[in-house]
DNA sequence: AGCACGCCGACT
DNA sequence: GTCGGCGTGCTC
């Protein structure tokens, strides 16, 4: 092939394809088109945008075109070009994309960008605001490290593991205002939005203005403002959720990751980046220090930290001395109600009587999670996705939870002759809230879970109203799990510990015992000591017993032991490909096609492959979904197998009408 | 992702 | 006889 001596740009465009696109840059436009612009090229005789990542002097690309014009200076610099190149490599990602997720508004214009439901920030904002100051001891020596890493302006990974209400945030502002000192700035990541409001209004008591908050629900003209005075300078310290690890900031000194084991971090659909991750990388590439906090480490942070990769900070007690909440387990195969069983009632009373407030957390919206005829087993389910129907009472339906099909709800069996009352199992939100009116009439309930949030500002209102003292019981799902910061709330009532346990996730009992003691530390932060009431059937869990017995080291320990015989990380690497399509038979066929050609592939790296099998929500949408697991030691040989099963599956004819796509790291693998 | 090209049903 | 259905293939 002709090799030719000229100027040629790489740019990325919005395109799912993980690949660059090569055009020539006229002499007029040498010295703007620089790494990091935007341009205007050509590409099936239209015209569209991209960004350009590197500038080369020869291409072997005989068809290049001329790119038309440059639309602005560059947007990304150098570093955050070689971020999302890792990116984009690591995950398998097309290059387009994580460069759109890396401009504000997601690269509106470069790609488009889906509009989003709104969040609880506003009432969050206005909540009370601790104006302590004084350090607890562990605190101080916390303060020290984290300070001294600043200063010493060198890449250092740090698990800053405190426990609820132990003071973690003011250790990230120490630290954010030491990289003040030395003129640098500080970037705070938060798993999801509502968090991040709160955590701003924290950072805005010491650093005034110059704290910009950064997410996807901010409007267009927000964001772009907040990220232009990021990239400026202009702002000390950025708070966003995951797509923030890309914020602009030109002297990057310090990097946090507030709750480093939420799963919201590993975006789930489209672009599967892992925020934390990315965020431990560029503080590497940046050589600056990183601090993953939590009170519940992941499993692979913790390991980390075990083999001396991540220093380990501890904060063993709240502040103030403040007691940890007391915990009770009630074992509801000894109680005749399942829902609210005798012991929450008289703790919710007791609450009632004191003027003080309770959290109930249910894990699962709704009326009834399904129904079953008795006679002849039917459940009704959706059309589109292989799962059953919820009941919905106020308005009264039948819904699908993964896609949101209605249905009329039916009282009894259409199937079968006996015509028999459905039978209901599985107790959602909208029930409490009818047995708490029915058992404890007294009490003022506000309810919060993803019905409600439908209306944009309805979570903020319902938050705000609760911490006035508007409401004596707070009901909601995972919405009220964490963050949330109540003093008067005393009593946190775990309907039903065991909704997340029986999941086929190898991550299931240590997600549990997470969501346990994530809803627990919201009880007790105020004056007033705390109680948690956890309802199960199976007490004997591990990790329901360790969360009740308080030994964490031991669940951690035994967890550990069984993710090491049964192979999953942070013992191994893995990855899955995803295979999934509308027709169930070419579905299947291309999964097993795929198994093949990526165990042959694989074999020789070293890596294992299991399956192909169909997902645990085998029908999604109205598409098929089938999947692969790999497994390896190491992450590079993994990548490469998973690399040259997508590039298989690109070239294959006989994929037709199936999508494949990988999952570097995944967080559930069902 | 778009957008064109390409072979099979109901219309001026 | 055409208009158009969306299956499939490519984009520097």
């Amino acid at each position: 092939m002709v090799r030719r001596t000229m100027s040629y740009a790489l740019v990325a465009l919005s395109l799912p394809l993980r690949q660059s696109f090569t055009y020539r840059v006229p002499e007029a436009l040498e010295a703007e088109a620089r790494p990091g612009a935007m341009v205007e090229v050509p590409l099936r005789g239209r015209s569209v945008r991209g960004v350009v990542l590197a500038r080369v002097r020869s291409s072997e690309r005989a068809d290049a075109q001329a790119l038309t014009r440059v639309l602005s200076p560059p947007l990304l610099s150098p570093h955050l070009l070689e971020l999302t190149r890792w990116v984009a490599d690591y995950y398998l990602a097309p290059i387009g994309e994580v460069v759109a997720a890396a401009l504000p508004g997601g690269g509106k214009g470069l790609a488009a960008s889906r509009a989003r439901r709104g969040a609880r920030e506003d009432a969050v904002l206005r909540m009370a605001l601790p104006e302590r100051v004084t350090l607890s001891p562990a605190q101080r020596d916390a303060v020290r490290e984290v300070e001294q890493a600043v200063r010493a302006a060198a890449f250092a990974p740090m698990l800053l593991h405190g426990v609820t209400a132990s003071g973690k945030t003011e250790v990230y502002l120490r630290g954010a205002l030491t990289a003040r000192e030395a003129g640098g700035q500080t970037l705070v990541l938060v798993p999801e939005v509502a968090l991040a409001s709160q955590v701003v209004a924290r950072f805005r008591q010491r650093f005034g203005g110059r704290v910009g908050l950064l997410h996807s629900y901010l409007g267009v003209g927000e964001r772009r403002r907040n990220w232009e005075l990021a990239r400026r300078g202009a702002l000390d310290v950025v708070v966003g959720a995951r797509s923030a690890v890309f914020a602009p900031l030109p002297d990057l000194r310090l990097i946090v990751v507030d709750e480093e084991h939420e799963p919201a971090y590993k975006q789930s659909e489209q672009l599967r980046y892992h925020g934390r991750d990315v965020a431990v990388r560029r503080a590497q590439m940046l050589g600056v220090p990183v601090v993953l906090g939590s009170a519940t480490p992941s499993l692979e942070s913790l390991a980390n930290a075990a083999r001396g990769r991540y220093r380990h900070i501890q904060l063993p007690e709240r502040i103030d001395r403040r007691p940890m909440p007391s915990v009770q387990v009630v074992d509801l195969r000894r109680e005749d109600a399942a829902l609210l069983s005798r012991p929450l009632r008289a703790a919710i009373a007791a609450r009632l009587e004191r003027g003080e407030q309770s959290l109930l957390w249910l894990n699962r919206r709704g009326h009834t999670h399904h129904l079953q005829c008795h006679a002849c087993g039917w459940s009704p389910a959706c059309p589109d996705c292989d799962i059953t129907l919820t009941l919905h009472v106020d308005p009264l339906a039948l819904r699908c939870h993964y896609c949101d099909h209605r249905a009329p709800a039916h009282s009894r069996c259409p199937q079968c002759e006996a015509g028999l009352q459905l039978r209901q199992s599985g107790a959602g939100t909208q029930r409490v809230e009818r047995e708490l009116a029915r058992t404890l009439p007294a009490a003022r309930v506000l309810r919060l879970d993803a019905d409600i949030s439908r209306d944009r500002a309805a979570p903020a209102d319902v938050l705000e109203r609760f911490s006035r003292g508007e409401a004596d019981v707070l009901l909601g799902t995972q919405m009220i799990a964490k963050g949330l910061d109540f003093p008067d709330v005393t009593l946190v009532g775990v309907l039903d510990a065991d909704v997340a346990l029986h999941l086929p996730d190898f991550r299931a009992a240590e997600r549990t015992w997470q969501l346990l003691v994530q809803v627990a530390g919201r009880a007790g932060r105020g004056r007033a000591p705390g109680e948690v009431l956890v309802q199960t059937c199976t007490p004997e869990h591990a990790a329901i017993a360790a969360f009740a017995s308080g030994d964490t080291p031991a669940f951690q320990r035994q967890e550990l032991a069984e993710r090491r015989d049964a192979e999953y990380p942070p013992f191994v690497r893995l990855a899955t490909l995803l295979v999934s399509g509308t027709d169930a038979a070419l579905v299947e066929q291309a999964a097993v096609a795929l198994g093949e050609h990526t165990r042959a592939a694989a074999a020789p790296l070293g890596v294992r492959v299991l399956g192909p099998a169909p997902q645990a929500l085998a029908r999604l949408r109205g598409r098929h979904r089938w999947h692969l697991l790999l497994k390896a030691p190491q992450a590079r040989p993994l990548r490469e197998a998973a690399a040259a099963a997508l590039e298989w599956a690109d070239r294959s004819r006989t994929l037709g009408r199936v999508r494949v796509m990988a999952d570097i790291d995944p967080i559930e693998v069902l």
